[in-house]
This record gives structure tokens, C-alpha cells and sequence, in this order.
DNA sequence: CGTCTTTGACCAGCGC
DNA sequence: GCGCTGGTCAAAGACG
């Protein structure tokens, strides 16, 4: 417990209002985006580090597909997307946006739900569903003695990515606990639902992959730790950084990363091209499996990027 | 033995 | 009002 102080855990994310995404290489299926007329990326890991200039980053120059049509046969679409892309790599992954202009705050993670686009609003109502039910009708069964708060429902802000792999649960230092999954509308994978072990800590995970492009798997973190990474503390000694300097050349992974936290105020969200980058409420590191840390894949995306 | 995953069921909100 | 869907719970089982 005294840990808390000594460390900034990305703690704050001022961006709660904002989307953003960062592809760890030319997004190929972003007609209109160009890395180098893109914004002065950093890496991910100077991102996370605070690296920016004023913590914000602006993504812009696609169209934000706010309905992507999502076959539920993957590789409808066969080129756009190149799904499958085994190949070399630059494996465009298609960018689930919707700036949703729900005035709730469920407007973010939902919204870029890559195989939905018949649900602009049920995205919303799982934010707040979970109403206060003082457990009326739940005390019939076990489950009753969970009364919901609605306030808990508004944790922090949600952080989504999307990652190429073939793990469905990438490490990022944290420990989870799976506690539930889904079968998703439309999708052929379920999503798996994760909670941080840690005492008091609500950060809430889901991890799915995308049904037009099996090999991506998006992850969308939920609120922030109340404590450091368990594996930061203990790996790799002092620096605080575990962040093995492997070169994950091979890591071409489309990655995106998407704020979609609360839209109190998606209002604001005029442009539908221009997404702000923010610090992540929660990724010291992502650890990929067997392929390295996702600090190493963003970074592909700046330097990657034929630069 | 402790931890984690699996799995079926329940609940709330929304659409029709 | 009903049905659908997402999110969550918790018992049981699996695993180390």
C-alpha cells in the first residue's frame, strides 16, 4: 500500500472526450492517412512515457469509418482489408470508429465494435445498464447479493487497441482473471471478459477478436489500476522497465489504439477526422507473447513506417 | 491448496 | 410487452 506515491502509474488521462488511434504502420486501409504527413508520432512507449508535448497526439487524414461493414464472413471485402495478411506484414487493420454522438458516456468503446454496425445504441446501454437494481429481482438467485452501482459503471476512462496476434490475451504486466465470455453478435469469437486481481482494483478488460480480420485482437481496458504492475516490480530491476530492447522486427501488427472513454461530450467531437491522442489510463507495457512488447510494435508504426 | 478458467444463468437496457 | 444482447456473477472444475 505505500506504493502508490512514489510512482505515476499513467494515472491521468486528460483525454476523455477524444478518440485516437495509432497504427504501428501505414495503415494501407486508411485511404487518406500518411504516416508522414500524419502527425509527429512517437512511439508508443515515448507516448506512454509522457513524451508529447502537451500529452496529446492528433491522428487525422481518414475517413473514420463510423459504420464499417463488417462481414461476418471475414474477407468479404478481400483486399480492402487484407484481413489475412500473413503476408509481409503491413496488415491494415481497419479502424472501428464511430465517434458516437451518444451524450452518454458509453459513447467510446462501443463504438468502434468491429462487427457491429446494425447497433449504434446498444453500445451506449452497456455502459449504464447496469443501473442501480438495489437487486430487486435478483435476489432470487446467488446472484442477487450484487447490487450494481451506476457509479460504477462510470469508471475511468476505456482504452482500446488492436493487436496483431495469435494470443487472445496479451500481458501487459498486469494480472487478470477471467470471469466471464461471450459470444458476440455476428462474430465467430467470443469475448472474453478479464478483471485485474488486484484487491482494489476495478480495471476491467475485454479482449475479442476482430471478426473481419481473425488475427487482430482488440483489447479495450477499463478504468485505471490503483496499484503498479505486479511484473514492473518485480522484472527487470530498478529501472521500472522490464521493456526488453527485443527488436520484434517481425511484428508487423496493425495496431490501433483508440481512446473511448466517456464521451460526456462526443458533442464536441466535430471532426470527424481528427482524433486526439491521449495517455492510455493503463498500458505500462503490453507484453505480446512469444513476440514482444507492444511498446516494440508501436514504435514500428514511427520507425517502421518507412522512415 | 490456491489460483484461474469454464460455463450456465441472471439482469438491465434497448429495439421492435 | 417481448425478445435480443452485452455484462456480470458464482459454482464447479482444472491446473500448477
Amino acid at each position: 500500500m505505500s506504493g502508490e506515491s512514489s510512482e505515476p502509474y499513467r494515472h491521468d488521462f486528460p483525454f476523455h472526450d477524444d478518440l485516437f488511434s495509432v497504427f504501428s504502420q501505414k495503415p494501407d486501409g486508411l485511404q487518406g492517412f500518411d504516416p508522414q504527413t500524419a502527425p509527429p508520432f512517437m512511439s508508443f512507449g515515448d507516448y506512454l512515457h509522457g513524451s508529447t508535448t502537451d500529452g496529446s497526439l492528433v491522428v487525422q487524414g481518414f475517413d473514420a469509418p463510423r459504420s464499417q461493414p463488417c462481414d461476418p464472413v471475414v474477407g468479404g471485402d478481400g483486399g480492402k482489408n487484407a484481413a489475412a495478411g500473413g503476408g509481409d506484414g503491413m496488415t491494415p487493420v481497419t479502424p472501428y470508429f464511430s465517434a458516437s454522438s451518444s451524450s452518454t458516456e458509453a459513447a467510446g468503446d462501443e463504438d468502434w465494435r468491429p462487427c457491429k454496425v446494425d447497433q449504434p445504441k446498444q453500445e451506449v446501454q452497456e455502459e449504464e445498464k447496469h443501473a442501480p437494481q438495489d437487486g430487486e429481482g435478483r435476489d432470487k438467485t446467488k446472484k442477487a447479493n450484487k447490487p450494481r452501482k451506476k457509479g460504477e459503471r462510470q469508471r475511468g476512462p476505456r482504452f482500446a487497441f488492436m493487436t496483431k496476434s495469435e494470443v487472445d490475451h496479451l500481458e501487459d504486466g498486469y494480472r487478470w482473471r477471467k470471469y466471464g465470455q461471450k459470444a458476440v453478435k455476428n462474430s465467430p469469437y467470443p469475448r472474453s471478459y478479464y478483471r485485474c486481481t488486484a484487491q482494489k482494483c476495478n480495471v476491467k478488460k475485454r479482449v475479442e477478436r476482430s471478426c473481419q480480420d481473425p488475427t487482430t485482437v482488440i483489447t479495450t481496458y477499463e478504468g485505471q489500476h490503483t496499484h503498479h504492475s505486479p511484473a514492473s516490480l518485480r522484472g527487470g530491476g530498478g529501472g521500472g522497465h522490464m521493456l526488453s530492447p527485443s527488436p520484434t522486427t517481425n511484428l508487423r501488427r496493425s495496431l490501433l489504439l483508440q481512446q473511448v472513454s466517456r464521451s460526456s461530450s462526443s458533442a464536441g467531437y466535430t471532426n470527424p477526422n481528427t482524433y486526439h491522442a491521449g495517455l492510455p489510463p493503463l498500458l505500462p507495457q503490453l507484453h505480446v507473447p512469444d513476440h514482444g512488447l507492444l511498446q516494440d510494435i508501436v514504435p514500428s508504426f514511427t520507425h517502421g513506417s518507412q522512415r
